[in-house]
DNA sequence: GTCTATAAATAGATAGAC
DNA sequence: GTCTATCTATTTATAGAC
């Protein structure tokens, strides 16, 4: 495991928060150096170009999404893993919001250098949900059925958490949890 | 109602197209005129900088999409109200793809010249499910967590949409909605 | 490893002919 | 209304001193 040097550490959180206000195309190397407090040429010591640089950013920050997932779907069986995936994503996405804002936004764009392994990350995400569903389905649902409910929990939860962050964030995540999950609790279908 | 001219409509469909596929920030006036057929001049005579050209692209979609809610709502009452949301902004998304995803890329941008108006749309269409979903909670709901729950529904079409066209397309419209729609149902917890 | 200086390409926007 | 040509600023990336 190669440490990784302050300078490195500085630029990645540099272009993280730039690049959540900014978008990647939005953000210039400049920006970046002048954030971290180094020259432009120490970036480009360290990252051999832009898209390196935010790859690395992303490709680290789903695979620990993914992880987080699956630790929360180890952790109770039944639709109670589902409730714990929700709760720990939400509290994942408060504790690395720029993250969770630049992840939004790049998810589904299908022209950067590293889209085989974004999209293989994010494929890898999804699945842990949907393996999740599987006890709770009927036994002839599809896998593509399976994991367009898994995206739709996935979005749910991302946007119900970027709306928490940005428009209500003195809520606690507790609440904001509960709100989401009392969408998939048929409480809103037996109000009707 | 003044009509668009034939240019300033291949202009909007050009920018469209690449916007989606590149972002906002990643395409460039040059590529949209060539796209559109004309010279990057005539791109300006029609729109004064990049920034309105776009501004007017996600207003009108983020307005339609609005539109398509409340007319949604109005069409059947409890939560059948819902689920026609649900089901017509499948469709929406299906009918626009490029939009659909253009709209997820930016609708979380916080430094746009045009964020503003945008955001006043924004929360319109998401006031759109609040309204459907009062009648269905307890009775102290709050404002704030209804708009949560409305954020959580929306996250979970748009999503579970951009994921069936990406990646499903051959799914019939109907199925994509039954299988976002189930999340909903209270069968997930039931199946625990 | 970090810096300054600069190359080389590309961007948004404008001017003015037709 | 549409075009070509061009201005000016910015951008990614590199070279080379320290």
């Amino acid at each position: 495991m190669p440490r990784i040097s302050a300078t490195k550490q500085a630029i990645l959180a540099a272009a993280l928060e730039l690049g959540a206000l900014h978008g990647i195309s939005g953000t210039t190397m400049e920006e970046v150096a002048e954030r971290a407090g180094v020259a432009k040429g120490s970036v480009y010591y360290n990252f051999s170009s832009k898209d390196k640089l935010f790859e690395e950013l992303l490709t680290t920050g789903v695979s620990s999404l993914a992880r987080t997932l699956r630790q929360a779907r180890l952790s109770a069986a039944g639709f109670a893993g589902v409730e714990a995936m929700v709760t720990d994503m939400l509290a994942l996405i408060a504790d690395n919001r720029p993250l969770a804002k630049l992840t939004a936004a790049e998810i589904f764009r299908t022209d950067r250098v590293w889209q085989h392994s974004m999209s293989v990350l994010r494929r890898e995400a999804l699945a842990e949900i949907g393996v999740a569903l599987e006890p709770l389905l009927p036994a002839d649902t599809t896998e593509s059925t399976r994991l367009l409910m898994a995206g739709g929990i996935f979005g749910a939860t991302l946007m119900g958490g970027l709306e928490w962050l940005l428009f209500s964030p003195e809520t606690p995540v507790d609440e904001v949890a509960a709100a989401i999950l009392f969408t998939f609790s048929g409480k809103l279908a037996a109000g009707a």
